[in-house]
DNA sequence: CAATCAACCACTTTGTCCCACTGGTTAAAA
DNA sequence: TTTTAACCAGTGGGACAAAGTGGTTGATTG
Protein backbone atom coordinates (compact mmCIF):
# COMPACT_ATOMS: atom_id res chain seq x y z
CA UNK A 1 0.00 0.00 0.00
CA UNK A 2 1.77 2.99 -1.08
CA UNK A 3 0.99 6.22 0.78
CA UNK A 4 2.31 9.59 2.38
CA UNK A 5 3.59 12.74 0.98
CA UNK A 6 7.27 13.67 0.11
CA UNK A 7 8.54 16.91 -1.09
CA UNK A 8 12.05 16.81 -3.52
CA UNK A 9 13.62 18.96 -5.50
CA UNK A 10 14.23 18.30 -9.32
CA UNK A 11 18.19 19.20 -10.06
CA UNK A 12 19.41 20.82 -12.52
CA UNK A 13 19.41 17.22 -14.71
CA UNK A 14 16.05 16.37 -14.26
CA UNK A 15 17.12 13.88 -11.74
CA UNK A 16 13.79 13.66 -9.31
CA UNK A 17 14.86 10.72 -5.45
CA UNK A 18 12.43 8.49 -5.28
CA UNK A 19 11.52 8.26 -1.23
CA UNK A 20 12.83 5.05 -0.14
CA UNK A 21 9.68 4.06 1.76
CA UNK A 22 8.69 3.30 -2.13
CA UNK A 23 11.44 1.67 -3.31
CA UNK A 24 10.72 -1.78 -2.35
CA UNK A 25 7.39 -1.90 -3.81
CA UNK A 26 8.28 -0.41 -6.69
CA UNK A 27 10.95 -2.48 -7.49
CA UNK A 28 13.94 -2.33 -10.34
CA UNK A 29 12.22 -1.22 -13.24
CA UNK A 30 8.59 0.74 -13.21
CA UNK A 31 6.55 2.68 -15.38
CA UNK A 32 6.12 6.58 -15.10
CA UNK A 33 3.49 7.97 -17.51
CA UNK A 34 0.69 11.05 -17.93
CA UNK A 35 -1.60 10.80 -15.49
CA UNK A 36 -5.25 12.56 -14.98
CA UNK A 37 -5.37 15.67 -13.14
CA UNK A 38 -1.66 16.98 -14.80
CA UNK A 39 0.30 14.95 -12.62
CA UNK A 40 2.38 11.98 -13.03
CA UNK A 41 1.96 8.25 -12.65
CA UNK A 42 3.95 5.98 -11.55
CA UNK A 43 3.52 2.19 -11.40
CA UNK A 44 5.55 -0.92 -10.37
CA UNK A 45 5.29 -3.53 -13.45
CA UNK A 46 2.57 -5.80 -11.51
CA UNK A 47 0.62 -2.90 -11.33
CA UNK A 48 1.18 -1.47 -14.97
CA UNK A 49 0.50 -4.70 -16.60
CA UNK A 50 -3.00 -4.97 -14.99
CA UNK A 51 -4.15 -1.59 -16.68
CA UNK A 52 -2.86 -2.49 -19.40
CA UNK A 53 -4.78 -5.54 -19.77
CA UNK A 54 -7.40 -3.90 -18.94
CA UNK A 55 -7.23 -1.89 -21.61
CA UNK A 56 -6.86 -3.63 -24.00
CA UNK A 57 -10.17 -5.25 -24.08
CA UNK A 58 -11.63 -1.96 -24.91
CA UNK A 59 -11.96 -1.94 -28.63
CA UNK A 60 -10.36 0.42 -30.33
CA UNK A 61 -13.46 1.37 -32.39
CA UNK A 62 -14.77 3.79 -28.72
CA UNK A 63 -13.50 7.08 -28.79
CA UNK A 64 -12.57 7.82 -25.72
CA UNK A 65 -10.65 4.48 -24.99
CA UNK A 66 -8.72 5.76 -28.03
CA UNK A 67 -7.87 9.29 -26.76
CA UNK A 68 -7.21 7.99 -23.86
CA UNK A 69 -4.87 4.86 -24.52
CA UNK A 70 -3.12 7.80 -26.67
CA UNK A 71 -2.19 10.18 -23.65
CA UNK A 72 -1.80 7.61 -21.68
CA UNK A 73 0.53 5.38 -23.61
CA UNK A 74 2.86 7.64 -26.02
CA UNK A 75 3.93 9.61 -22.36
CA UNK A 76 4.80 5.98 -20.55
CA UNK A 77 8.46 5.73 -20.10
CA UNK A 78 10.24 2.76 -18.35
CA UNK A 79 12.96 3.81 -15.94
CA UNK A 80 15.20 2.43 -13.41
CA UNK A 81 16.58 4.13 -9.75
CA UNK A 82 20.17 5.21 -9.90
CA UNK A 83 22.28 4.26 -7.61
CA UNK A 84 21.18 7.18 -5.15
CA UNK A 85 17.38 6.51 -5.78
CA UNK A 86 16.58 8.92 -8.58
CA UNK A 87 15.05 8.65 -11.78
CA UNK A 88 15.45 11.34 -15.01
CA UNK A 89 12.11 12.91 -16.20
CA UNK A 90 11.80 13.32 -19.68
CA UNK A 91 10.99 16.61 -21.18
CA UNK A 92 7.64 15.79 -22.31
CA UNK A 93 6.47 14.41 -18.49
CA UNK A 94 7.58 17.90 -17.84
CA UNK A 95 5.87 19.84 -19.54
CA UNK A 96 2.75 17.60 -19.23
CA UNK A 97 3.02 18.17 -15.30
CA UNK A 98 4.92 21.63 -15.42
CA UNK A 99 7.47 20.60 -13.32
CA UNK A 100 10.11 22.89 -12.43
CA UNK A 101 12.16 22.37 -9.64
CA UNK A 102 9.85 22.27 -6.22
CA UNK A 103 7.73 18.48 -6.24
CA UNK A 104 5.63 16.65 -4.39
CA UNK A 105 5.39 12.91 -4.74
CA UNK A 106 2.82 11.20 -3.01
CA UNK A 107 1.32 7.43 -2.35
CA UNK A 108 -1.76 6.74 -3.79
CA UNK A 109 -2.90 3.13 -3.25
CA UNK A 110 -1.62 1.28 -5.90
CA UNK A 111 0.93 4.02 -7.61
CA UNK A 112 2.88 6.96 -7.06
CA UNK A 113 1.96 10.27 -8.33
CA UNK A 114 4.51 13.33 -8.94
CA UNK A 115 3.33 16.52 -8.87
CA UNK A 116 4.32 20.44 -9.33
CA UNK A 117 4.12 21.69 -5.46
CA UNK A 118 2.40 24.81 -6.57
CA UNK A 119 -0.19 22.79 -8.43
CA UNK A 120 -0.27 20.28 -5.56
CA UNK A 121 -1.12 23.28 -3.07
CA UNK A 122 -3.35 24.58 -5.40
CA UNK A 123 -5.26 21.40 -6.14
CA UNK A 124 -5.63 20.55 -2.30
CA UNK A 125 -7.09 23.49 -0.91
CA UNK A 126 -9.69 23.70 -3.96
CA UNK A 127 -10.78 20.31 -2.99
CA UNK A 128 -10.37 20.16 0.90
CA UNK A 129 -14.19 21.01 1.77
CA UNK A 130 -14.72 18.16 -0.86
CA UNK A 131 -12.78 15.99 1.11
CA UNK A 132 -14.71 16.58 4.38
CA UNK A 133 -17.98 16.35 2.62
CA UNK A 134 -17.27 12.93 0.40
CA UNK A 135 -15.77 11.44 4.13
CA UNK A 136 -18.34 12.30 5.91
CA UNK A 137 -20.61 9.80 3.47
CA UNK A 138 -17.96 7.14 3.90
CA UNK A 139 -17.33 7.45 7.77
CA UNK A 140 -20.96 7.46 8.43
CA UNK A 141 -21.05 3.87 6.61
CA UNK A 142 -19.91 1.98 9.82
CA UNK B 1 -12.88 1.93 23.81
CA UNK B 2 -10.72 5.30 23.85
CA UNK B 3 -11.43 7.84 25.57
CA UNK B 4 -10.33 10.87 27.80
CA UNK B 5 -8.42 14.51 26.99
CA UNK B 6 -4.56 14.50 27.37
CA UNK B 7 -1.95 17.50 27.25
CA UNK B 8 1.63 17.19 25.38
CA UNK B 9 4.29 19.22 23.97
CA UNK B 10 6.05 18.22 20.74
CA UNK B 11 9.34 18.96 21.05
CA UNK B 12 11.63 20.36 18.40
CA UNK B 13 11.94 17.22 16.53
CA UNK B 14 8.14 16.94 16.29
CA UNK B 15 7.95 14.21 18.69
CA UNK B 16 4.35 13.76 20.52
CA UNK B 17 4.11 11.56 23.10
CA UNK B 18 1.21 8.90 23.27
CA UNK B 19 -0.34 8.55 26.38
CA UNK B 20 0.37 5.27 27.73
CA UNK B 21 -3.47 4.37 29.08
CA UNK B 22 -3.88 4.36 24.68
CA UNK B 23 -0.73 2.21 23.87
CA UNK B 24 -2.28 -1.03 24.89
CA UNK B 25 -5.08 -0.58 22.24
CA UNK B 26 -3.11 0.94 19.27
CA UNK B 27 -0.27 -1.85 18.94
CA UNK B 28 2.85 -1.86 17.95
CA UNK B 29 2.06 -0.21 14.95
CA UNK B 30 -0.11 2.21 13.61
CA UNK B 31 -1.75 4.81 11.07
CA UNK B 32 -1.90 8.74 11.12
CA UNK B 33 -3.90 10.96 9.03
CA UNK B 34 -5.49 13.47 7.97
CA UNK B 35 -8.78 13.89 9.71
CA UNK B 36 -12.05 15.97 9.49
CA UNK B 37 -11.79 19.72 11.28
CA UNK B 38 -8.67 19.83 10.65
CA UNK B 39 -7.27 17.24 13.24
CA UNK B 40 -5.51 14.24 12.55
CA UNK B 41 -7.32 10.49 13.32
CA UNK B 42 -5.00 8.05 14.51
CA UNK B 43 -6.07 4.32 13.61
CA UNK B 44 -5.03 0.59 14.90
CA UNK B 45 -4.37 -1.68 12.08
CA UNK B 46 -7.84 -3.28 12.00
CA UNK B 47 -9.95 0.16 11.78
CA UNK B 48 -7.52 1.29 9.18
CA UNK B 49 -7.62 -1.61 6.83
CA UNK B 50 -11.36 -1.86 7.18
CA UNK B 51 -11.44 1.61 5.95
CA UNK B 52 -9.16 0.98 3.15
CA UNK B 53 -10.92 -2.26 2.10
CA UNK B 54 -14.05 -0.04 1.56
CA UNK B 55 -11.78 2.16 -0.67
CA UNK B 56 -10.38 0.06 -3.04
CA UNK B 57 -13.64 -1.23 -4.27
CA UNK B 58 -14.17 2.09 -5.69
CA UNK B 59 -12.39 2.52 -9.38
CA UNK B 60 -10.04 5.25 -9.89
CA UNK B 61 -11.82 6.44 -13.22
CA UNK B 62 -14.40 8.08 -10.53
CA UNK B 63 -13.03 11.55 -9.78
CA UNK B 64 -14.62 11.78 -6.95
CA UNK B 65 -12.88 9.02 -5.47
CA UNK B 66 -9.71 9.81 -7.28
CA UNK B 67 -9.86 13.14 -5.25
CA UNK B 68 -10.87 11.46 -2.11
CA UNK B 69 -8.21 8.56 -2.19
CA UNK B 70 -5.64 11.43 -2.94
CA UNK B 71 -6.21 13.32 -0.12
CA UNK B 72 -7.01 10.48 1.84
CA UNK B 73 -3.77 8.44 1.31
CA UNK B 74 -1.20 11.15 0.84
CA UNK B 75 -1.34 11.97 5.00
CA UNK B 76 -1.57 8.40 6.07
CA UNK B 77 1.68 7.59 7.55
CA UNK B 78 2.59 4.33 9.47
CA UNK B 79 4.27 4.86 12.47
CA UNK B 80 5.56 3.27 16.08
CA UNK B 81 5.79 3.88 19.18
CA UNK B 82 9.90 4.86 19.98
CA UNK B 83 10.99 3.14 23.19
CA UNK B 84 9.66 6.15 25.20
CA UNK B 85 6.47 5.67 23.97
CA UNK B 86 6.21 8.60 21.30
CA UNK B 87 5.56 8.73 17.41
CA UNK B 88 6.80 11.35 15.10
CA UNK B 89 4.63 14.26 12.71
CA UNK B 90 4.99 14.47 9.53
CA UNK B 91 5.66 18.07 7.99
CA UNK B 92 2.58 17.85 5.94
CA UNK B 93 0.32 16.75 8.98
CA UNK B 94 1.64 19.22 11.00
CA UNK B 95 0.93 22.07 8.20
CA UNK B 96 -2.63 20.39 7.98
CA UNK B 97 -3.76 20.53 11.65
CA UNK B 98 -1.61 23.56 12.37
CA UNK B 99 0.29 22.15 15.12
CA UNK B 100 3.25 23.79 16.85
CA UNK B 101 3.51 23.04 20.46
CA UNK B 102 0.71 22.22 22.64
CA UNK B 103 -1.52 19.32 21.77
CA UNK B 104 -4.40 17.64 22.92
CA UNK B 105 -4.69 14.16 22.29
CA UNK B 106 -8.77 12.81 22.82
CA UNK B 107 -9.82 9.38 22.60
CA UNK B 108 -12.80 9.51 20.70
CA UNK B 109 -14.39 5.25 20.90
CA UNK B 110 -12.09 3.73 17.86
CA UNK B 111 -10.05 6.50 17.35
CA UNK B 112 -7.59 8.87 18.58
CA UNK B 113 -7.31 12.62 17.81
CA UNK B 114 -4.85 14.86 18.02
CA UNK B 115 -5.27 18.72 18.16
CA UNK B 116 -3.53 22.06 18.48
CA UNK B 117 -4.41 23.35 21.89
CA UNK B 118 -5.83 26.51 20.59
CA UNK B 119 -8.09 25.10 17.22
CA UNK B 120 -9.31 22.17 19.88
CA UNK B 121 -10.09 25.20 22.39
CA UNK B 122 -12.01 27.37 19.56
CA UNK B 123 -13.79 23.96 18.43
CA UNK B 124 -14.96 23.00 21.78
CA UNK B 125 -15.92 26.72 22.99
CA UNK B 126 -17.85 27.18 19.61
CA UNK B 127 -20.02 23.92 20.22
CA UNK B 128 -20.60 23.96 24.19
CA UNK B 129 -23.69 25.79 23.44
CA UNK B 130 -24.82 23.17 20.61
CA UNK B 131 -24.20 20.07 22.87
CA UNK B 132 -27.25 19.65 23.55
CA UNK B 133 -29.17 20.44 20.19
CA UNK B 134 -27.26 17.91 18.85
CA UNK B 135 -27.57 15.49 21.34
CA UNK B 136 -31.39 15.93 20.29
CA UNK B 137 -31.86 14.24 17.71
CA UNK B 138 -28.75 11.81 17.37
CA UNK B 139 -30.91 8.50 18.85
CA UNK B 140 -33.79 8.71 16.78
CA UNK B 141 -32.09 8.69 13.56
CA UNK B 142 -30.65 5.18 14.72
C1' DC C 1 35.03 16.60 -32.34
C1' DA C 2 31.71 18.42 -29.44
C1' DA C 3 27.93 17.88 -26.66
C1' DT C 4 24.82 15.35 -24.10
C1' DC C 5 23.75 11.74 -20.97
C1' DA C 6 24.39 8.26 -17.56
C1' DA C 7 27.09 6.19 -13.93
C1' DC C 8 29.97 6.98 -10.12
C1' DC C 9 31.76 9.21 -6.05
C1' DA C 10 31.93 12.04 -2.03
C1' DC C 11 29.92 15.29 0.97
C1' DT C 12 26.00 17.07 3.71
C1' DT C 13 21.89 16.72 5.92
C1' DT C 14 18.21 14.41 8.06
C1' DG C 15 16.02 11.13 10.73
C1' DT C 16 16.15 7.33 14.02
C1' DC C 17 17.59 5.08 17.86
C1' DC C 18 19.35 5.02 22.28
C1' DC C 19 20.51 6.67 26.75
C1' DA C 20 20.27 9.61 30.64
C1' DC C 21 17.65 12.81 33.35
C1' DT C 22 13.44 14.93 35.76
C1' DG C 23 9.37 14.91 38.39
C1' DG C 24 5.64 12.86 40.43
C1' DT C 25 3.36 9.00 42.67
C1' DT C 26 3.24 4.94 45.35
C1' DA C 27 4.86 1.80 48.54
C1' DA C 28 7.61 0.59 52.36
C1' DA C 29 10.09 1.24 56.49
C1' DA C 30 11.60 3.66 60.52
C1' DT D 1 3.59 10.22 60.49
C1' DT D 2 7.42 11.28 58.08
C1' DT D 3 11.13 10.01 55.27
C1' DT D 4 13.19 7.35 51.83
C1' DA D 5 13.40 4.28 48.05
C1' DA D 6 11.66 2.53 43.73
C1' DC D 7 9.16 2.89 39.70
C1' DC D 8 6.82 4.85 35.80
C1' DA D 9 5.57 8.56 32.57
C1' DG D 10 7.44 12.07 30.26
C1' DT D 11 11.45 15.11 28.34
C1' DG D 12 15.61 16.23 26.03
C1' DG D 13 19.75 15.58 23.65
C1' DG D 14 23.67 13.16 21.33
C1' DA D 15 25.55 9.67 18.10
C1' DC D 16 25.34 7.09 14.22
C1' DA D 17 23.49 5.36 10.04
C1' DA D 18 20.76 6.19 6.09
C1' DA D 19 18.95 9.26 2.83
C1' DG D 20 19.48 13.06 -0.09
C1' DT D 21 22.35 16.46 -2.91
C1' DG D 22 25.59 17.96 -6.08
C1' DG D 23 29.53 17.56 -8.87
C1' DT D 24 32.95 15.02 -11.83
C1' DT D 25 34.28 11.72 -14.99
C1' DG D 26 33.86 8.68 -18.70
C1' DA D 27 31.11 6.86 -22.41
C1' DT D 28 28.13 7.34 -26.23
C1' DT D 29 25.96 9.56 -30.02
C1' DG D 30 25.09 12.90 -33.53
Amino acid sequence: MLMGEFHHNLDDKNRLIIPSKFRNELGKKFIITRGLEKCLFVYNENEWNNIISKLQQIPFTNKDARIFMRMFLSGATECELDNNGRITITNPLMNYASLNKECIIVGVNDRLEIWDKDKFEEFFNSNIENFSDVAEGLFNAY
